[in-house]
DNA sequence: TAAACATTGTGATACAAAGCACACACTGGT
DNA sequence: ACCAGTGTGTGCTTTGTATCACAATGTTTA
């Protein structure tokens, strides 16, 4: 143990790519698979089987944050886990709202996937009057003028708009407006969004539409 | 250079990079949106500036797949959105199975957006003799034990899974081992595939977790 | 303690994608 | 019939990303 003290290049502020962010998670996830198979040390070579990646690629990954592992024997899992986790903020809970109550809406706040990761659904919207007032999963629906008022109040960080597309614009338009930086869409259509806004398409059929170009 | 004669690299076989073949889909919707508000005419910089991309990005796109532009005028649209849902293989129907009738699959099931675009779920399976046998929008529930037979029967050539994250790479085992080659999978895990097989994740805790890094 | 082995971290290199900029082609007005 | 205006298609340049390959550093074995 000579020389720990590596304070290196770390501070750099050339911006970490954002394929590179994106992979992190995938990371985060096989790093849990090995911890809760009683795995104490990983690989990168065993991090790129799991992932179909090369172990290259993932070494440089990680490098844009800092040296991780250990030659010749591999990255301590937890301890990588924490870290990453710790990079991509997810050492904490994050609040969200859902905007939409339709059919899909109801099916988001009751996904049971959001909990365990750290995302809480702490408020519904809609704009309909005929579903404000509602209540499901334990969440009153509020009308969408209060969005902001409740943006603040419960600390919410991320959107998540399930609203028919028709409305999806304005809705999006009303998150920005209260402050909403990260926004989740299920609304088939690419929004506009101004700058510094993070919005993530989640969209079955845009992935089924590119597939079917391979079996044509 | 006087050479105008122009045959040329449409029969090329470098193949267009998978990215290029991703946004297509999107400029397929922002088609449909033009047509339906009865635009007869579209340009690169009116498609660039709903999607968010340069004009440039746009021309270089669609000349890997011909010239179906005007100078000085721009795209027929209705021309354009043809050829396009031609070459991604969009202008017939496709059969889809769902494998995992949970509260997942039965929301995928009944969701509204695949019919009208072409995807057609013709078929349902479940691991589970509790559920297999029940029906959910008039599919009767098969076991998986039948899928091969079912494929080739109702020509199914989508695979969707829809079971939780322990049956998940098994199940997509079957549906490779029955002839599918494109698979949409819900299940938070990145499946093994043999080459050839083309995957797409449906994942918005991955997409959280990624957007998380940027507000913290 | 030393030798054989494993695996990281990273500069250099190769590959891929995006953007620029302009010749060329079409349109519409006079 | 010309000219001004507009917008495509594409070669070239720039930017971005992935991979290679190896020195450095750790582990294991005897």
């Amino acid at each position: 143990m000579t020389n720990l003290n590596n304070t290196d290049n770390l501070g750099s502020d050339i911006p970490v790519p954002e394929v590179v962010i994106q992979r992190l998670p995938l990371y985060v996830r096989v790093l849990m698979q090995f911890s809760s198979a009683g795995e104490k040390v990983i690989s990168s070579e065993q991090l790129g089987t799991r992932l179909q990646m090369t172990p290259a690629q993932i070494r440089k990954d990680l490098s844009y944050f800092g040296r991780f592992g250990k030659q010749g024997r591999g990255y301590d899992v937890a301890m990588l886990e924490r870290q990453l986790r710790e990079i991509l903020g997810l050492d904490r809970m994050w609040n969200a709202a859902v905007v939409g109550m339709g059919r899909l809406g109801r099916a988001v706040v009751s996904y049971p996937g959001f909990a365990p990761e750290g995302f809480k659904i702490s408020a519904v919207f809609d704009t309909s009057n005929a579903i404000v007032g509602k209540t499901f999963s334990d969440l009153r629906v509020q009308s969408i003028s209060q969005l902001t008022e409740s943006v603040k109040e419960l600390d919410i960080k991320i959107g998540i708009v399930t609203v028919p597309i028709n409305h999806a614009q304005e809705v999006i338009d009303a998150l920005v407006e209260a402050g909403i930086k990260s926004i989740l869409n299920y609304a088939p259509l690419s929004p506009q969004v101004p700058e510094g806004v993070t919005v993530r398409g989640i969209d079955p059929v845009l992935s089924l539409q590119s597939m079917t170009y391979y079996i044509r």
